[in-house]
DNA sequence: ATCCTTATACTCGAATTGAGTATATTTATG
DNA sequence: CATAAATATACTCAATTCGAGTATAAGGAT
């Protein structure tokens, strides 16, 4: 076999945060680039590599990290290959400095209509029009864009955010699309665009996070160490990009062993909530363990 | 940022097929290694390198092709780093002729304790001492083991396929552990090991397809044109490793419109049955569409 | 004392699930 | 040819889960 090359590798982290009911990404460029760094020699693992580069740059400690996707770049120069191999990690948002450019950022700015908590909206009548035109172009996007977008009474299905973004660009709706040279049908979509593939690339971190919070208790590396169920749930919320029913969510949490009582209780408004933290075996596995959310679609 | 180096890519390939009821997977070294190959020039994308690749040294066109996982080598020689990026594909196995060593192996060759089909094989009595000498030198890995091995009566969750595998490495309970320099805790679990970490790659491709087959309607890229109920339910009782209710099982396929009825009937000992195909939609979307498959678990 | 807000508890019917039995239609066998 | 064996298909039924709603409790603010 020829044709083996030297190649470039370089690692993308999609750092992810719960803070004021959002869910946040860390970003550079005010908003228009991922984290990216080379896969330096000493790094014992690719995972380790990474958490040691991001703790290095930003004073974050990963917890839950999780691989996403390898990328070969098909068109790069003759200069040589490169690859690109990127992760989901979950941190809390402190209120360190960040550098220059640096930032948290709301996902949904870039992906307005995956957040559905608050009804009508009125972004899929933005949305809507361009992926009529696309879909009278040929006989098999129907069911896709139908499928994607609950475009019938069929059920809006949160995990397929990156689906979702993966056929605006083909249906040339987002502005990344445009930018390398794809057919437009319209209006873009709301949302603002990323750097390269960027955007692509927390579209796939945000499917992979809303797919793992229903079988592993992954949430508990987002919230402080205690918490009312309802801070949880809104958590869960904020990721999922829509709202649970209060009572039903109790329900399920407390049928399980994942909680236990600190004893204390929150203040505020209305009245008190007791405080929860994960249970030891829970915190003790660092998220292995599975769990059940009230997520999960028929 | 400074230590960026060339590096060197490799495609490894888990290529699945079902056929006499089990699971099968294509091996080189009469069984020992998993097909690789660099990563070449030419190709658009890691996925087309892949399938170009695997079509031209086996003749089998893939189905579903699902990246799986990229690995860094990190103790290679100074010559370079060394990154393996690993798929799994789905086809159908024919019975073209196959190069020298190259074969294809029931997974279960590998891993016996995955096989819970027929009851009481005795497999966890071989594997529960070695792993009760493990548990008992530290307190965090009991919990671990329970719910990996369903060590009380806990239900056995087949998609942990790659964290058990993992637990008998750290548990120096496969012979990998052993060539590797770990300490041994007892007489080595069966199964029969591979090159390098090929083992854990092929535990990582199972534990992915019984996750996927579960909501995705994969396993048509594994059975023929035409099949009965009975087919279809051995096929997902092969990469489950556990049996169905027959019952429930055909309940739950056919209130969904995932397949169609041929017109034609299966011969055979017994009522002949019903041949089915998947319905045009689903063959359209090549495996996109959601399904669901009495596997998952409370 | 009253209202507002949030927490917590309980209810109830619909839908799903797990496990079983009964019947139909073919091939093999004496 | 009658019967057994094997397989397919259909139906039943109770237990559990789920979705959606109502009711009550406990705090702060006015």
């Amino acid at each position: 076999m020829s044709g083996a090359q030297p190649i470039h590798a370089e690692l993308i982290a999609v750092i992810v945060a719960v803070s004021d009911g959002a869910p946040k990404v860390l970003t550079l460029s005010d908003g228009s680039a991922l984290p990216a760094g080379p896969l330096e020699s000493g790094h014992q693992s690719l995972q380790a590599g990474l958490r040691n580069w991001v703790e290095r740059q930003t004073g974050h400690t990963l917890g839950h990290v999780e691989q996403l996707y390898t990328f070969a770049d098909p068109d790069r120069s003759r200069a040589g290959r490169s690859i690109s191999i990127s992760y989901l990690g979950l941190t809390r948002e402190t209120r360190t400095k960040l550098g220059g450019q640096v930032s948290w950022q709301d996902w949904y700015r870039y992906f307005p209509w995956e957040d559905r908590r608050a009804p009508a909206t009125g972004i899929d009548l933005t949305i809507k029009p361009g992926l009529a035109r696309w879909v009278d172009e040929a006989a098999d996007r129907q069911s896709r864009a139908v499928r994607c977008f609950a475009l019938d009474g069929a059920p809006w299905n949160e995990d397929l955010t990156l689906s979702r973004y993966e056929l605006l660009y083909e249906a040339g709706l987002v502005r990344e699309a445009a930018r390398d040279g794809r057919p437009v049908h319209g209006d873009f979509a709301p949302g603002i665009a990323m750097t390269a593939d960027h955007r692509r690339i927390l579209a796939t971190a945000i499917s992979r996070l809303r797919a793992t919070i229903k079988y592993r208790p992954v949430v508990f590396e987002l919230l402080p160490d205690q918490f009312t169920l309802l801070d949880l749930q809104h958590c869960i919320e904020a990721l999922a990009g829509h709202t649970l029913h209060k009572g039903n969510f109790r329900r399920l949490i407390e049928g399980q062993t994942l909680l236990e009582e600190t004893g204390t209780l929150a203040s505020g408004p209305g009245r008190p909530a007791k405080l929860f933290r994960f249970s030891a075996a829970i915190r003790a596995e660092r998220a292995q363990a599975g769990t059940r959310l009230p997520l999960a679609r028929p």
